[in-house]
DNA sequence: CGAGCGATTGAACCAGGTCAAACGGGGTGG
DNA sequence: CCACCCCGTTTGACCTGGTTCAATCGCTCG
């Protein structure tokens, strides 16, 4: 909450946006993903958690004071600060309890089932929540993906790839600079929930 | 809330709690271990969660008046009445938010890494909390072990039997009637965490 | 231009899935 | 009381989807 930690603002994709026991309050993500991080004594990190737009961010620190985890934009993110001064914070927190249950069981299923599948998931919680047909979305590194579905980097790859060749997915202006992946995604070709 | 589906007591390992759409108040878990699922449009159920004592379950109903996730007991369960009507709302809700992402972290790592390790996490959430060193539990059927950790059951019946041979397990009275089986577990040869 | 980094692709291997058979004990009906 | 069935579990043999290892590519940056 403090002013020396404002998170409000937009964070680049792969930029931290908090660490685990920096102190701060918590935000909801207004655009973009967001991945958790637990890191262990040996300073490994492990995958904890995914976080899409209209999700809370650093919830445990309103009761810690500090962050639990890791959190690192994995698109493009703009948050602001939450809950916010004016309203009802038992509405709030209980509507966020109920997306948090929401969001685990959706990124648990990111988890199960063939590859394939799983990377498809994984794309349709990412899209913007523009529901146009087709979006152009720049998707998070392969490292990134592959930690979310427990899958490796050259599996992920081999799905894209599959996902390209039936046309759901075109890479935009081909990979960029760091081999960054700017793709249009044929959103009408995904089986999502969109729930919400 | 409401007294017509007050579902403070305790129920059987296997049995509903509560069911999709229905409505009522959220409770406490303070003993025992539950599974959540979605239930989709053709009824096909879908693992959504798991939780353990300590967590709250139903908190979306705070919200939506309806439960969004079928509930079953994997573990015999007591629950009691959620949040205690006398005190802070604020708190508990804060509290449970934060339990809420600690918990989906835990449960996205049951779906991860080697069969035989995720066999190994998911009994270490399962036991009691009594912190002895040699603890005995009933452990849920095979079917639900396999959907929490995203394997079948035979590579689950496997791994089990791989524990035995490591004298972590134990079969207690040999499985039982319908196949249920009782261990006794060497707790202090299963590296947990055993946060909060 | 060369170094560096992420992505891609190929080939061999293996952990876990799949299929199938058998087991153990409780419940049921004769 | 016993024969039989049911259901969850166990175990074996085989198969395959995904991992692993390794080489190459595309693009940026120094």
């Amino acid at each position: 909450m403090g002013p020396e930690s404002d998170p409000s603002g937009t964070y680049r994709r792969g930029s931290r946006i908090h660490n685990v026991g920096e102190s701060g309050g918590a935000w909801r993500i207004a655009e973009g993903a967001v991945r958790f991080d637990t890191v262990d004594a040996d300073g490994r990190l492990e995958f904890a958690g995914l976080a899409t737009a209209g999700d809370i961010v650093g919830g445990e620190a309103l009761i810690y004071g500090r962050y639990s985890f890791r959190a690192t934009a994995l698109t493009p993110c703009r948050m602001v600060a939450w809950p916010p001064g004016h309203a009802d914070d038992r509405g709030s927190l209980a509507h966020a309890l109920a997306r948090a249950e929401e969001r685990s069981a959706r990124t648990l299923a990111l988890r199960g089932g063939q590859a394939a599948e799983r990377v498809k998931r994984l794309i349709g919680m990412l899209l913007p929540t523009t529901r146009s047909t087709v979006v152009t979305t720049e998707l998070p590194p392969l490292k990134d993906m592959a930690d979310i579905t427990s899958l490796t980097i050259e599996t992920v790859s081999r799905s894209l790839s599959a996902l390209q060749r039936q046309g759901i997915l075109r890479p935009e202006s081909q990979r960029r600079g760091n081999g960054s992946k700017v793709c249009q995604i044929n959103a009408a070709a995904l089986p999502i929930l969109a729930a919400s």
